[in-house]
DNA sequence: CGTGTTTGACCCGCGC
DNA sequence: GCGCGGGTCAAACACG
């Protein structure tokens, strides 16, 4: 009787402990279930941003495309054939660089009959490659200053007919095809863009993450210091150059100077120093047209940054400079977005200029960080970019969650309408920001 | 042996 | 026209 009823209890015992058992596995499952779902939803959120974002850039870029139209038909003279018209159409296809002009030995050298599809063919990690959003985006950002290059607004200079032919020409297939010198046709209104970079460096030459051959080191006139040549070694034919030289007045202080935009893909690291060279560039393009001295349009750009136009008599072409000399070098600049190969000793520009890190925008590291709208009285943390858009003022904090991400994307998406809207001249820089950033979206 | 650097020569634009 | 200076070329050299 005793034995039945422990029988029974312990029946009734393992019968529970089963229950229990199958009640916990629902509980598991179903919160399984749960988190699967919430794996879904957030997935599906996240695509929605990603079409969200894409959404955003093809009508910037659209709205951007659209400002810079009347610049580029602007530039046509009524002289202009139908053939020419429809070169300056095809111009608007392929890379535009920086304006650079061959000596008239390259430019004989250059051989007008390629056509525009053997270019891409050639270079398939050129802008051919259209759908890339980021090739697509830093193509922009070249694309306008274009305009500037072939006739600036104020350009006094009559009847440059044959000029532009020969620009828009140069927008065509040569651009690409062939070496620095031949990618432009010698063109007394076009003026050369350069970017010039102060950097407190120990090293002979700053990693921009490029790489670079040099081909030539001259003394010049007024600096004991040699100046060197390099061109870039990514690609055969690309031509970037750039000079690096120590300043005189301090011989930490090294500057190097760029010329060109890169007709190849780059490594993100040195996108960085692309983009904030070609946006800087496009910048003093499209402010030279008004004014050479300033940015008249880009007020808190020249307010709050050390960022000037040289108007040096020695040289020739415009050249804006990006003085990162008085930038901070706290140790928590030194650990951020780190070279393997770069030394402590100029860590700061490393943070200034690269953009590989996927938490922090492309965009607020250029506006912020990069230097062109850098306010020097402010301690700026490298994780609290700080984007300053004329009169607008976006802050992100990139530790903080998605959703307050998501708003930033928002806030940043609207901050660039607004940029771009109110200042065409801007349009440059945010395009070449613009343009990393999606891509380092997509990556 | 391939790749990158060095360096003297050369070219060309510009000012006088 | 001439000289100067910046920029580039290319042969020689160095290095891994």
């Amino acid at each position: 009787m005793e034995k039945k009823l422990d029988n029974s209890i312990s029946r009734a015992n393992n019968h529970e402990e089963e229950d229990i058992k199958k009640a916990l596995k629902d509980d598991e499952f179903k919160s399984a279930i749960a988190e699967v779902n919430e794996i879904k939803l957030e997935n599906a959120r996240l695509k929605l941003l990603l079409q969200q974002i894409e959404k955003d850039y093809t009508s910037l870029q659209t709205r951007f495309f659209n400002i810079c139209q009347p610049d580029l038909k602007k530039s046509g003279s009524p002289t202009c054939t139908h053939e020419n018209i429809a070169d300056e159409e095809e111009s608007e296809l392929v890379s535009l660089r920086l304006g650079r002009s061959p000596s008239p030995s390259e430019s004989k050298k250059v051989d007008k009959k390629r056509s525009y599809d053997k270019t891409i063919e050639d270079y398939p990690s050129c802008d051919g490659q259209s759908n890339d959003g980021l090739k697509l985006g830093l193509d922009y950002s070249t694309r306008i200053s274009e305009p500037d290059l072939i006739k600036p607004s104020n350009d006094p200079t009559p009847g440059p007919t044959s000029e532009v032919v020969k620009t828009v020409k140069r927008c065509d297939d040569e651009s690409v095809k062939k070496d620095a010198g031949d990618d432009e046709v010698s063109q007394p209104n076009v003026k050369r863009a350069r970017v010039s970079v102060r950097t407190k460096c120990d090293y002979p030459t700053i990693n921009d993450g490029c790489q670079w051959r040099k081909y030539g080191q001259k003394i010049s006139r007024g600096n004991p210091c040699p100046r060197s040549y390099y061109r870039c070694s990514v690609a055969p034919l690309c031509p970037v150059r750039k000079q690096v030289q120590r300043c005189l007045e301090d011989m930490s202080i090294l500057i190097t100077t760029y010329e060109g935009t890169h007709n190849h893909s780059l490594p993100i690291e040195a996108t960085a120093m692309a983009s904030t060279t070609s946006a800087a560039a496009s910048m003093l393009l499209s402010g030279s047209s008004t004014s050479s001295k300033n940015f008249p349009n880009l007020p808190n750009i020249s307010k709050t940054t050390p960022l000037y136009l040289s108007n040096s008599s020695s040289n020739p072409f415009p050249t804006i400079t990006l003085d990162f000399t008085t930038f901070p070098t706290t140790s928590s600049f030194t650990s951020f977005n780190f070279p393997s190969n770069f030394q402590s000793g100029s860590g700061f520009l490393s943070n200034s200029l690269s953009f590989s890190s996927p938490e922090s925008t492309t965009m607020t590291k250029i506006l912020g960080n990069g230097g062109l709208n850098y306010d020097s009285t402010s301690t700026l943390p490298y994780h609290n970019n700080l984007i300053n858009i004329g009169s607008s003022q976006k802050q992100f904090d990139t530790s903080s969650n998605k959703l307050k991400e998501d708003s930033s994307q928002q806030a940043l998406t609207e901050t660039l309408t607004k940029a771009i809207t109110s200042d065409p001249s801007f349009q440059s820089v945010l395009a070449a920001a613009i343009s990393s950033m999606v891509g380092a979206t997509k990556t």
